[in-house]
RNA sequence: CGGGGCAUAGCGCAGUCCGGUUAGCGCACCUGGUUUGGGACCAGGGGGUCGCAGGUUCGAAUCCUGCUGCCCCGACCA
């Protein structure tokens, strides 16, 4: 059972912060609305790195780092984008003891820093395309916060590259967002929706922003990643012009595109029980603990020893812990790992000796098995893929059970309140009505989707007519 | 920035109203022993600027003033 984690079904937001607590995840750091990642969660972010890191390097970018800090006069060059930021920045005004000539941004994001070099490292389309990522941490002074979904300090990597063409740089965009929604759902088990941001919900700057969009266990949304497609407003905004084959000069076309730790959050609220985190195998540092059980020092002899034999050729093929602590029981440690999310669990004792049995225990479905200790290595291999098919179809079938089309209003308010999820509804494209939409149900447009079929039908909130269908939600 | 709550050992709390021995409890931690298949038990032990700064008083965790920080709920956001 799970001491100090509230149910679900008593306090999602509560839950969510005592899983974290539980599981070891992240602290609250001593400054207001930033957190500290302890050594658990960070292994997560450690292990999304790895697989975001290598599908970037396959898609041809490269590593670089640019300063976190940013001249104010630098922000201000794109007017979109300061009105978007400049509210949520932190400037530093002093340094070395004296009051600085111009204040120095903390960067919320790093277009502007980026493409004033961007101009010095792009003269002719030869240069083109550019493509650099960079992993770093951003500050956004936000009013409220939550751990790992939205803190003042976050980890993330943000993508900035530089093109010749807008269908080049639209193609980027899009490769890129693909790129995302493998990696939700392959390696976090997280089913995504991709599709374009709304004008309102778009990046400050953009010319338009795709987005994935993951459905939460309490049905609310959550914005997982983003890529927009710059068009050439930071381009002109830093002068960065190349000279095309024909010797003329045009302005070079952007695209910028992020995840951060909010993912870490995404997986949490995704997959996780009233008995704690719950890992994909892809995601787990450990995806293997082993649990070996004995009262007598003979009894711990023959396990170890069994135990020793069983794991032989595990190394390379999966990581594993082997839990002999001495001065804890078998149960503190069940709970422990259970707590912790490793997804396969095996006891072995005196008992599954003489039997030449073991008991595999499944953190996703808490499903315990005794199963022969012969091909073991072979049964826990499949089995963690087995996990990590499992837990993508679980999301898959409940986002599906929470996803409704409705066409009245007054419905859709009602079933909102009563039953909250995911709606398509028909929307007639203006600002305007979005904005009426959120006043009076507190949900947004979230995405209007790529796989939205061309439907002619009635605005859900002015009744005017409208082509397709967008998916509406309360979000975090 | 508005509303609410909190600040006492690593964590969770009592004590504060009504000032008065050496500030207490549970968990965790350390030592020894018995234990070990779903959060063990016994015994002993260590650990405190009572958020900070003033003030009142013979005496302040407790009363007064000011400050700071954190959490939750709303307006902004990955």
């Amino acid at each position: 059972m799970a001491k100090g984690i509230t149910k679900r079904s008593v306090d999602y937001s509560r839950w969510y912060t005592d899983v974290i607590a539980a599981a070891q995840l992240a602290d609250h750091a001593p400054v207001k609305g930033c957190m500290v990642i302890r050594p658990t969660g960070y292994a997560i972010w450690e292990k999304m790195q790895a697989a975001l890191d290598k599908l970037f390097k396959d898609t041809g970018h490269e590593n670089a780092y640019f300063p976190i800090f940013i001249p104010e006069h630098f922000m201000k060059k794109e007017a979109e984008h300061v009105e978007g930021f400049a509210p949520e920045c932190a400037v530093v005004t002093h340094g070395g003891g004296k009051k600085l000539e111009e204040p120095l941004f903390i960067r919320p994001t790093s277009e502007t820093i980026i493409w004033s070099m961007y101009k010095d490292w792009i003269q002719s389309y030869r240069d083109l395309p550019l493509l650099i990522n960079q992993w770093a941490n951003v500050v956004r002074w936000e009013m409220r916060t939550r751990l790992f979904l939205r803190t003042t300090e976050f980890l993330w990597q943000e993508g900035h590259t530089a093109h010749a063409t807008y269908e080049e740089a639209e193609a980027e965009t899009r490769q890129m967002l693909e790129v995302y929604r493998i990696f939700a759902e392959d390696h976090m088990a997280v089913p995504v929706l991709t599709g374009v941001k709304t004008e309102r919900e778009k990046f400050a700057g953009a010319l338009h922003t795709y987005c994935i969009e993951a459905m939460m266990q309490d049905t609310k949304a959550l914005q997982a990643g983003t890529s927009h497609n710059l068009g050439q407003n930071f381009a002109k905004a830093f002068d960065v012009t190349f000279q095309n084959e024909a010797g003329e000069l045009e302005s070079v076309w952007a695209t910028s595109w992020g995840v951060s730790t909010r993912l870490i959050g995404a997986l949490i609220m995704t997959h996780s029980d009233d008995n704690g985190l719950v890992l994909p195998p892809k995601l787990a540092t450990i995806p293997v603990v082993l649990i070996p059980i004995w009262k007598s020092d003979e009894e711990k002899q023959a396990v170890l020893r069994r135990v020793e034999n069983l794991t032989r050729d595990w190394k390379g093929k999966f990581n594993f812990k082997i839990d002999d602590r001495d001065n804890v029981r078998p149960g503190w440690k069940f709970n422990e790992w259970e707590k912790k999310g490793i997804p396969i669990r095996l006891e072995i004792g005196p008992r599954d000796l003489e039997a030449n049995e073991i008991v595999l225990v499944r953190r996703d479905t808490s499903q315990k098995v005794r199963v022969s200790q012969d091909n073991l290595t072979d049964r826990i291999i499949t089995m963690l893929d087995t996990i990590q098919a499992d837990m993508y179809d679980r999301a898959v079938a409940f986002r599906k059970e929470n996803t409704h089309k409705v066409d009245d209003y007054e419905e859709f308010k009602q079933r909102l309140d009563s039953e909250g999820g995911f709606y398509l509804i028909h929307w007639n494209g203006e600002t305007s009505s979005e904005e009426k939409l959120q006043n009076e149900t507190k949900a947004t447009i979230r995405c209007i989707p790529f796989d939205a079929p061309q439907e002619a039908g009635k605005c859900l909130i002015t009744g005017e007519p409208s082509k397709r269908r967008v998916v509406v939600a309360r979000a975090y």
